[in-house]
Parts: structure tokens; C-alpha cells; sequence
DNA sequence: ACGACTATCTATAAACC
DNA sequence: TGGTTTATAGATAGTCG
């Protein structure tokens, strides 16, 4: 899906991971919420980087954080 | 993405909206995956359909549903 | 390290069975 | 209603500034 064909499996060099990382990270958020908007579903997703950063998207107030665990229903 | 172009809403017929439901689903998944392996990720992904089932994918152990309230960490 | 660009690959909308 | 095919839209790998 680009200039060249690439296998899946991690990615050695490190700048071109995190490259990688920042494009696909975008692409399947997108894609997440076409999901939910198209299908009229609840989609919830959750992305940690190799370095700990957290990205995350839900479609709708349906998931919340709560109170005192700190988890995701 | 396909034999023609469609808007980002709501399918309106409830057939196509499952049937593209069942292929995006399954797109997505594959993509979480992708992302998690190229890219040394952790992601957490759960889908709920119009119809209330659940679908879901963790890239790692590192999310557990752990016993009491069922949430996701 | 970060945006654009664009050639190319992949996902998928529509068609068909 | 569920699987297969095909043409095309969309995502992105590699490149350049």
C-alpha cells in the first residue's frame, strides 16, 4: 500500500517506525469512526506507542471512563 | 474504496449497513493488528453492532479483563 | 524529525451467483 | 442471506524539501 510492498513485521529502524506509527495510527482512527458512523456501531479503540504514549477514540458517550478504577466500559 | 464513491453517514438500508459492517469490521481488526506488529504497539480495540454484539481485539496481554467489574485495563 | 507528494498497494462497494 | 469477483476509491511506503 505505498511505493513498495512491505511485510508485516516490526518495523527495525526506528525513525521509520515511528513514521509509520503516527501515518497508521491516523488511517485506523479514521477508519474507526466510518465504522461507527456508517454502521451505526460503538467502536472504542485504544493505541499505546512503543514509548507509552496513548492515543485513543470512542464513538459515543456509551463508553466512559468511571470513578475509581480508571477502566473503560 | 470500492466500484464507487459513498459519504461518511449512516447506511440507511439495513442490509447493506450489516454487510458492510461484517467487511469494514474485519478491515479494521486487520489493521489494529498490523499497526500493533509493525510498529511495536499495544492496542485495544471493542466493537459493538447496532445489534448489541461484541467484538473485540487486544494486541497484547497487557489488557485484561480483570474479574469484578468486567471492564477493560 | 515533519510535512507534502505520488506511485502503488490494499480495502472494499457494487455486482454477481 | 452468505460467498466470490472485480473495478475503483482510499490508504500509505518511499521520496524529496
Amino acid at each position: 500500500m505505498g511505493r513498495g510492498k512491505i511485510v508485516i513485521e516490526r518495523i527495525a529502524n526506528s525513525t521509520s517506525r515511528q513514521v509509520t506509527f503516527a501515518k497508521r495510527r491516523k488511517g485506523l482512527i479514521k477508519k474507526a469512526k466510518e465504522l461507527a458512523i456508517l454502521c451505526d456501531a460503538q467502536v472504542g479503540l485504544v493505541i499505546f506507542s512503543s514509548t507509552g504514549k496513548l492515543y485513543e477514540y470512542a464513538s459515543t458517550s456509551g463508553f466512559k471512563r468511571h470513578s475509581g478504577c480508571g477502566c473503560v466500559r
